[in-house]
DNA sequence: TTGAAAGCGCTAACAT
DNA sequence: ATGTTAGCGCTTTCAA
């Protein structure tokens, strides 16, 4: 037996059909099928009808794990989120996929549960995918993880707040500034004692820079800073609930509460229905985000819009352009934010 | 100048370490250091340690993308939801993350717009990618996305319906079988008119299947079903509202209904209390998924409670347990669902 | 215990 | 217009 032409398929993949097999088929060369894929006016029309019909024949689909290791480019791009349910995040996420989409890239997506190494853990795995840019939540990162980014020399989009210096890019909007705005509006409206109730700061700079952008205007009205107006909790609806009961309690002339996030001002809103605290006559409340609850409930909450889908799209044509080879005209982009005075303050 | 040797990084790859940079600085071939990487104790200790040292120095992280190809394994699996921005979803992809992530499987994710064809193309480019496994929403498909899925031969979870010929695996409840008994719930309540708001069918079988159960009761209760009590709409809140006044202008006696969805029930709740149509007293309403806000509104919404966490998570355990080989003893889980009747209805 | 060779499926560079 | 060669970075035989 002289066989050293039995290949039964090596290949562990069953059913795929290669190029050598269309090629087979076609009876021409590997290259020349690449042509018809590549640059079809290359090659002869009789040929390339020829490869053609093989090509549908067989459904071929190219390996992209092939042809990212010779390309090295994988088509991927990542993002690092810390956690999906949360509107805010999940619509940026979904303006990414949607401006990424039409340019051929696929999203890898990680969930670091607002962990700065977690976050880190990520992107070194990412990296070793050869990703071909990664958009990161936030702009406080370690280290480790900044040193390994500007290394890997890719296209990298922060999102969701600003920063002077960022790593490359940056699409979002002052939280400060934009947490002083709504402060001060409480203020100008004449609240007595004005309390906060937000997010863990920990590894989640929007949430620390919202305080920041609190404490910022209460000082600037020349008030004194009570750290028994604030608590701190988890960001959903129910723990803004319990965050208000212990706030009323530890400050039962709480006259009105700015609350980080529309998710936690709503809890914090029914929890004060329940109680019989008319708002805003007695306490006054506002949120961020203007999710669309933010308009529905009874009273509307007072809120500060951010631009959350358009954040995501944004960071996902800037990381298209520049993969294109494109100038990306700003690497800071500011996309601002809007107050909206409604009827819980 | 005899320099077979200068070979200038030819590697688009800027700073990345190779394996045979490795050897090289250890002074061993790269299988020696492969074998550190997968079976050390088969690498004698001395050996062993220098290129451990080498490794380390050099930060040496494994390219995924070369890795994939050879073991035809990419670590990688997919997820095609319909949209992001909907709790439902969200959290049953965090739940397939977090089941995953410990395993050291990444997530692909794509969004298809509930759009059957849009999927069909989304499988297609991530089986190019030689995906590991997938997680598809819901059990209703185009013919070439299950052919394409079958012959790819990996594992594939369809989640969030139930069916009894799953492609390979299911983890879900059965939406007709919920929306039936919140249906019939209404029905034992005395309600009169019944109406109905849910989201648009079209390649969205839990829309579907929920209406078909809240006609199947309606049925087996011995009523007439009246098409003009069924208002179709979007998946959001703002979208709830407009159906509510729709459904309230058309069928001005209806006494109550039953929205396919919280987000929906949450604003058709909000549009009677501005029309001071009294809920439960004037219009009953009952929602499904029990969202957060759903025990939160005033009235509390009577709902149906479904795992959605738990069925992101369920896939991912069984995806992993398939991919390692274990057994995986029930193909089809039903997850069941939790009838939590409230105040509004 | 260690290494050399071959090849995964594709594409870029160089022939013909 | 078409084909041949080499090689991306890794792992899997097979040898030493």
């Amino acid at each position: 037996m002289r066989t050293p032409r039995a290949r039964p398929p090596k290949s562990l993949s069953p059913g795929r059909t290669r190029l050598s097999d269309v090629a087979r088929a076609a009876s021409v060369s590997t290259m020349t099928v690449v042509r018809v894929l590549h640059e079809p006016h290359k090659v002869a029309a009789a040929t390339r009808a020829r490869v053609t019909r093989v090509l549908t024949e067989t459904a071929y689909t190219p390996d992209l794990v092939a042809r990212g290791l010779v390309s090295n480019k994988s088509g991927l791009v990542a993002a690092v989120i810390p956690l999906l349910t949360n509107s805010l995040i999940a619509e940026i996420i979904q303006g990414l996929s949607e401006a990424l989409a039409p340019a051929g890239f696929h999203l890898l997506l990680g969930a670091s549960g607002f962990s700065a190494t977690e976050e880190e853990v990520l992107v070194r795995a990412f990296l070793s995918r050869r990703i071909d840019a990664i958009f990161l939540t936030g702009v406080s990162h370690t280290k480790e993880t900044i040193r390994m980014l500007k290394r890997a020399g890719i296209p990298v989009v922060e999102g969701g707040n600003v920063t002077d210096r960022p790593i490359d890019m940056v699409v979002g909007y002052s939280n400060v500034k934009a947490a002083a705005e709504i402060t001060r509006y409480l203020v100008k409206r004449g609240y007595a004692k004005i309390g906060y109730i937000g997010a863990f700061p920990q590894d989640n700079d929007r949430a620390r820079d919202r305080r920041r952008g609190y404490e910022l205007a209460l000082a600037r009205s020349g008030r004194k800073l009570d750290p028994g107006l604030c608590v701190e909790t988890t960001l959903d609806m129910d723990a803004g609930s319990h965050a208000m009961a212990t706030l009323i309690k530890r400050r039962p002339d709480v006259r009105a509460v700015f609350c980080s996030a529309d998710a936690i001002a709503v809890g914090a809103l029914f929890e004060c229905k329940r109680r019989n605290f008319a708002v805003p006559e007695r306490i006054a409340l506002a949120g961020f985000d203007d999710l669309a609850i933010a308009g529905q409930v009874v009273p509307s909450l007072t809120t500060l819009r951010v631009p959350r889908y358009l954040i995501g799209q944004r960071a996902g044509e800037m990381i298209r352009d520049r993969l294109a080879g494109l100038p990306v005209k700003r690497r800071i982009v500011d996309t601002g934010f809007e107050l909206v005075p409604r009827d819980s303050a």
